[in-house]
RNA sequence: GGGCGGAUAGCUCAGCGGGAGAGCACGUCCCUUACAAGGACGGGGUCGCAGGUUCGAUUCCUGCUCCGCCCA
């Protein structure tokens, strides 16, 4: 029999049996009617970089889920796959440009794309190499890139059908918010604000008729150029006089009405604004309200254009300066007051976004969005947190026509074609092959714009499963068991997904949906490469293992709380409980002596009361973990399994085989036990550790060729043994009692100490186990009658049980101590129940049961006290 | 402005109407033949603050403070 490595050396383990298991196949998921499917597909992490610990998190959850059911039997795919992601993709790479000094116009359009490609594969390989050094069982012959040709064409059909019914239209009637810098519109999700301070300057805009006219208030100066009205409040008893009259524009000498309109807040300002709908999205409303014509100053790079006269082709932010002090200079600047105020950046590239009107294809997702949020409000999916589910729920309730378009050279490119003669589109996929029925020109243009991102990925649950082929893998795997995601994905990806799974499928994408905590570093700060807190998963791969990172993050994985903080040195500590399992595995291998434990019956073997007692928790925490993996309560299933391995089998029950296995007549039943435990144990450790319990599992005896593909494990009610339970419950107090009196004696470790217990109605079960406690605690354990205590000796109390070590003089002053302080902990105790039980209202009002818990209470720390007195008393008379 | 989450031991977190828990860290002892990446024992907490409900509140309700996230 050959021994097992001391250490467990996850290097030697991993990258091993993840090729074993791909080359047998056991990560393919394909249709199979005689099996029930399940599936989850891998939110598509985008190829801008490598990933970081959130996305081992992510993915080792749903590694943790399709293993678990996979295990349980169901034909499980785990479909990976990676985003183009349009802007972002093409922001890293302009910027990489930008270090050689270029920009994406020296290159021109194919000349970036190429360079676009030249980073997706590589980017794209190194998220594949980082997810299977995580150990993650996806099915890599279906991985898809949301442009290859198959997935491209399913989203141009998208586009093809929804532009045939109605949904999809092209329209400038919106203001989008454009980022000058990126030269695109982005969607709202990504703009994000923040606070700047800055200035309102109030300016007066002088009557059409010569009168005083009226002073607003304005934070930008510069988009006066663009001004077509002054509105106030119709309420508001100061401009009342005004309203229906005419103000002069200063600078353009242009002459507007001034409305009233219930949406100015008469507490901005002066209560007086100025309108400008070519610049502002209320402003916009307002003016469409008003019938008032639309000005644009501002062009799409961020200069001033023609239409603002002298200052055109100024950038924006210098225009402001300019037009300010123009004002100043003809008096009309009433004054300037500090003033702070929010600004949207885009999210890329952290230029102050300008909102403007601007042709682009829109979607007008309202009806869809209607039935997501009824599916959601109807459970059809399900939330896990459940507060999340209102998130979804509200945000589909408001929204808005989706636009669609992005001015961008990395994405789908959108399948409109644009005669050269006249101006309307034709949509298709590819270019019309008929003349123009407009012009009759035969000329076609297509489209430049692509389509944002998240059109690609609300297609992912079942373009990756082949539509718009209605193909085996279709049908038999959608919709979906369940989406894996960070909270931050929810309005990008989930609520789009459902909205076009219902449009497309007819039904929701998945049933459930487990948003995952956001990890932070220690100091609660999101994961970033770029402040300097990410953490590199390879680099903990590296060092600890990948099951040690996976036990890491997901022992602290509660749906209690929405971050997770994380640090490299926590992978440490799951670390070592590999190890611990892996010398468990040892020391069961080397127990078994070539014995074969598969030939035994187990119900016929001699137990010995603790084989029942690890038996019986066994199979509580086959309970406990099947119904955590199931709630997605990833914490409970790991604690329970780090509990029951560590501080159950290994601390105890190992402990006690070693004197158990030296009885012939008790070898088979404990040896079967060991293994047994242990074996079902990684079982339902392995969606958390698939490497270290796969490793374990193959040093022992073994069914199959790998645990991979074991079955789950049944939790049996007939193994339950409440009585054995109680048993060794009782024989691990009286061992802790010994150990502590040893520790407070400072008994030599080597030395074995004497006791002597006096344990009443536990007599015969405790002499029963008496090699047991004696091993345990290293001891020489006698019994003896109430009527033969030692004196004098060091008591200590475990239930009915009193356990005394016989003293010399010496030792007994200073124990003595010690059974004080504990005597007065337990007169607390005392004082405590007994008030509660005279309490009448205690007694009539709470539940029978819990008036009797508190009662047996009182009786037992009646006999704790009875016995302490006594210790008590014994000791201080020989002092 | 609205919504959500958090505040429990030095750190990271469970628990959530009737006895304050875990892991790490800390202290003492031990290289006992599975494991020193280990074992045994031990110290450490007015469960954020103020009210309320209740026989009883760390747990439920209200308000407040602080931290974080999201939406407008």
């Amino acid at each position: 029999m050959q021994e097992l490595p001391k250490a467990y050396d996850p290097s030697q383990v991993e990258e091993n049996w993840y090729r074993a298991w791909m080359e047998r196949g056991y990560f393919r998921a394909l249709p199979d009617p005689q099996r029930a499917p399940w599936a989850v597909m891998m939110p598509l992490p985008n190829v801008t970089g490598e990933l970081h610990i959130g996305h081992a998190l992510n993915n080792t959850l749903q590694d943790v889920q399709t293993r678990f059911w996979r295990m349980r039997g169901r034909n499980a795919l785990y479909q990976p796959g990676t985003d183009h992601a349009g802007i972002a993709t093409q922001n890293v790479v302009e910027r990489e440009l930008a270090r050689e000094g270029l920009r994406r116009e020296d290159l021109g359009r194919e000349g970036f794309e190429q360079r676009v490609w030249r980073w997706v594969h590589k980017y794209g390989q190194i998220i594949y190499t980082q997810l299977q050094r995580l150990g993650v069982s996806c099915d890599w012959d279906r991985k898809i890139f949301t442009l290859d040709p198959d997935y491209y064409d399913a989203v141009l059909e998208a586009f093809v059908r929804l532009h045939q019914r109605g949904r999809i239209y092209r329209s400038r009637d919106y203001m989008v918010n454009w980022c000058p810098r990126c030269a695109t519109a982005i969607s709202d999700l990504e703009v994000e604000y923040d606070e700047v301070d800055s200035f309102l300057w109030f300016v007066r805009y002088p009557g059409a008729d010569g009168s005083e006219g009226v002073v607003i208030a304005t934070q930008r100066p510069e988009t006066i150029l663009a001004d077509v009205a002054v509105a106030v409040h119709p309420d508001d008893a100061r401009y009342r006089h005004l309203v229906g009259r005419h103000v002069v524009v200063p600078l353009v000498d242009r002459a507007v009405p001034v409305v009233a309109d219930r949406r100015v807040d008469p507490e901005f300002g002066t209560g007086a604004v100025k309108i400008t709908p070519g610049h502002d999205p209320l402003d916009y409303e307002v003016g469409k309200d008003h019938s008032l014509p639309v000005v644009v100053v501002i062009a799409e790079d961020g200069r001033m254009n023609e239409q603002a006269g002298r200052f055109a082709g100024l950038d924006r932010f210098e225009a402001r300066e300019r037009v300010a002090q123009a004002l100043q200079d003809l008096g009309l600047v009433v004054r300037r007051e500090p003033y702070r105020t929010r600004v949207g950046r885009c999210d890329r590239c952290h230029t102050v976004i300008e909102p403007l009107l601007s042709e682009q294809w829109f979607c007008d997702v309202r009806e869809m969005a209607q039935r997501a949020a009824e599916a959601i409000r109807t459970g059809r999916v399900r939330f896990f947190p459940e507060r999340w589910a209102r998130v979804a729920v509200d945000w589909l309730d408001n929204i808005r026509p989706w636009c669609i378009s992005r001015q961008l050279w990395w994405g789908h490119r959108i399948p409109a074609w644009w005669c050269e003669g006249c101006s309307q589109p034709v949509v298709s996929k590819a270019a019309p092959s008929h003349p123009c029925p407009g012009c009759g020109a035969s000329r076609w243009r297509q489209d430049p714009d692509v389509l944002d991102t998240w059109f690609s990925s609300a297609l992912w649950p079942f373009a990756t499963l082949g539509w718009p082929q209605d193909t085996d893998d279709l049908r038999y795997f959608y919709p979906t068991s369940v989406l894996i995601t960070d909270r931050g994905i929810i309005f990008l990806w989930v609520c789009r997904m459902i909205m076009f799974g219902l449009e497309f499928m007819g039904e929701v994408p998945f049933h459930h949906v487990y948003i995952n905590p956001t990890v932070m570093d220690l100091q609660g700060r999101r994961m970033s490469k770029s402040l300097g807190t990410g953490v590199d998963p390879l680099q903990a791969i590296q060092r600890y293992g990948a099951d040690a990172l996976r036990l890491g993050l997901v022992v602290r994985c509660s749906q209690a709380q929405q971050d997770l903080r994380f640090d490299e040195k926590m992978v440490a500590d799951t670390r070592n409980f590999a190890n611990k399992i892996w010398n468990a595995a040892r020391y069961v291998h080397r127990s078994l002596a070539g014995w074969d434990p598969r030939a035994a019956d187990p119900d016929r073997l001699a137990y010995s009361t603790p084989d029942r007692w690890i038996t019986s928790r066994l199979h509580r925490t086959v309970e406990a973990v099947t119904a955590a993996y199931q709630e997605y309560e990833f914490d409970r299933a790991a604690r329970s399994l780090y509990h029951f391995l560590w501080s159950e089998y290994c601390d105890w029950y190992l402990e006690m085989s070693k004197v158990l296995l030296q009885d012939p007549a008790a070898q088979e039943a404990t040896r079967y036990t060991l293994w047994r435990t242990l074996e079902v144990s990684l079982r339902l450790l392995h969606p958390i550790m698939p490497f270290v319990t796969e490793a374990a599992w193959q040093a022992l005896p073994h069914e199959g060729e790998s645990l991979m593909v074991a079955a789950w494990p049944q939790a049996d009610p007939r193994w339950r043994d409440d009585g054995g339970e109680a048993q060794v419950a009782r024989l691990q107090e009286v061992v802790r009692e010994i150990r502590s009196l040893r520790a407070d004696l400072r008994t030599p470790p080597q030395e074995r100490v004497d006791v002597q217990l006096v344990a009443g109605p536990e007599r015969a079960s405790l002499e029963a186990h008496r090699a047991l406690v004696e091993f345990l605690a290293r001891a020489r354990v006698a019994f003896v009658e109430e009527s033969q205590r030692p004196h004098p000796a060091a008591g200590g109390v475990a239930g009915p049980v009193e356990v005394w070590v016989p003293l010399d003089r010496a030792q007994a002053d200073r124990l003595a101590q010690r059974a004080r302080e504990e005597l007065e902990e337990v007169e607390r105790e005392l004082e405590r129940v007994r008030a509660r039980l005279a309490n009448p209202d205690f007694v009539q009002r709470a539940p029978a049961e819990v008036v009797e818990a508190e009662r047996e209470r009182l009786r037992q720390a009646e006999a704790r006290r009875e016995k302490l007195t006594r210790y008590v008393v014994a000791g201080t008379q020989r002092a």
